[in-house]
DNA sequence: GTTCAGATACTCGGATATGAAGTGTCCGAGTGCAAAGGG
DNA sequence: CCCTTTGCACTCGGACACTTCATATCCGAGTATCTGAAC
């Protein structure tokens, strides 16, 4: 059970627009450049945000990706569930009726089975802390110096 | 981000070798039957409940598993370690000490990067309702009729 | 000098290869039981 | 009839293929800018 590297990467990404202030997108090399990250991988993982109405693209010259909304209102869940999938991690087969359990009455298969609400229980209390982060609040946990830093590189090599 | 059917597998056999109350080792081929799974390879799922110390394992004639503790010591927290291992599902890279962070003072990094901190507390939110529930607490949650079911299947099929 | 048309360079988006990890199967090492032979 | 010994059948454990998903890369569609000429 492992996450992608891919919610790293655009967490990374939505923080650093996010200093940037720019109100021209910034293009994919140029992100790239700041964490030295593949490119055009970069690029494939960025897609989904856009999906999700998290990041909005131009195209065409002096083209790049643009928050789509205010960093206050990019919770963690959002993240995670457009690069993730919406789907729980925990996917229940319901082998609970295959064997001995084909035995039983149809009505006593009614509720959930025991084990994935048990497993569902303690994947919500990580949805829940997922959606109560923001970007935001994430942008506040970084060193000080961090936005003025990403500003300046990124300055640098728009030259 | 996926869970794997070892931790299905696993705690459906916890609930039915607690519900077994047998004494002597149930061979894996006994419990396949009880869920119709494919012997081989959930033998191969249950021995690292074994190195956990969750499973006890009896080789030779008559042997199989026989849980190692009382089903309320058994969290759910430790088959999930077990299974999928105990390193945390995102994994900070340290991206934000390459490009623009290689310019920043080497003292800046002193705490956990801001966003392997806010994943890290929703991951814990997570382990800790895992390791709030026991096995017997799961046991409660299933219907009624299913562990004497689960004991006549197994009478049944050791014929 | 201004305007318009065309070419150009740069961007995103999806389709296409590669590698690792999960999934599934097999054979060997070890153990307890059972049966046969001897006392 | 009881004990010992020998063989055997059954079990787990780890080593070996295969499939699926994540990783990494490439090419095509589209757009704003820049250049040039005409008015």
């Amino acid at each position: 059970m492992q996450m992608g590297e891919g919610v790293e990467w655009g967490l990374h990404c939505l923080l650093a627009l996010a200093w940037l202030e720019e109100h021209t997108p910034v293009a994919t090399g140029r992100l790239a450049e700041i964490f030295e990250l593949p490119p055009e991988y970069l690029k494939k993982r960025l897609q989904p945000l856009v999906r999700a109405g998290i990041l909005a693209s131009s195209p065409g010259a002096r083209g790049g990706y643009a928050l789509a909304r205010r960093p206050e209102e990019i919770t963690l869940m959002d993240v995670v569930a457009a690069v993730e999938g919406r789907e729980e991690a925990f996917r229940c087969t319901e082998i609970r009726k295959q064997g001995a359990g084909a035995l039983a009455e149809a009505d006593e298969f009614g509720e959930p089975c025991g084990i994935a609400k048990a497993m569902r229980r303690a994947e919500m209390a990580w949805r829940r802390e997922l959606a109560a982060q923001t970007v935001a609040d994430v942008m506040g946990l970084a060193s000080g110096g961090a936005p003025a830093r990403v500003r300046r590189f990124y300055q640098d090599i728009t030259l």
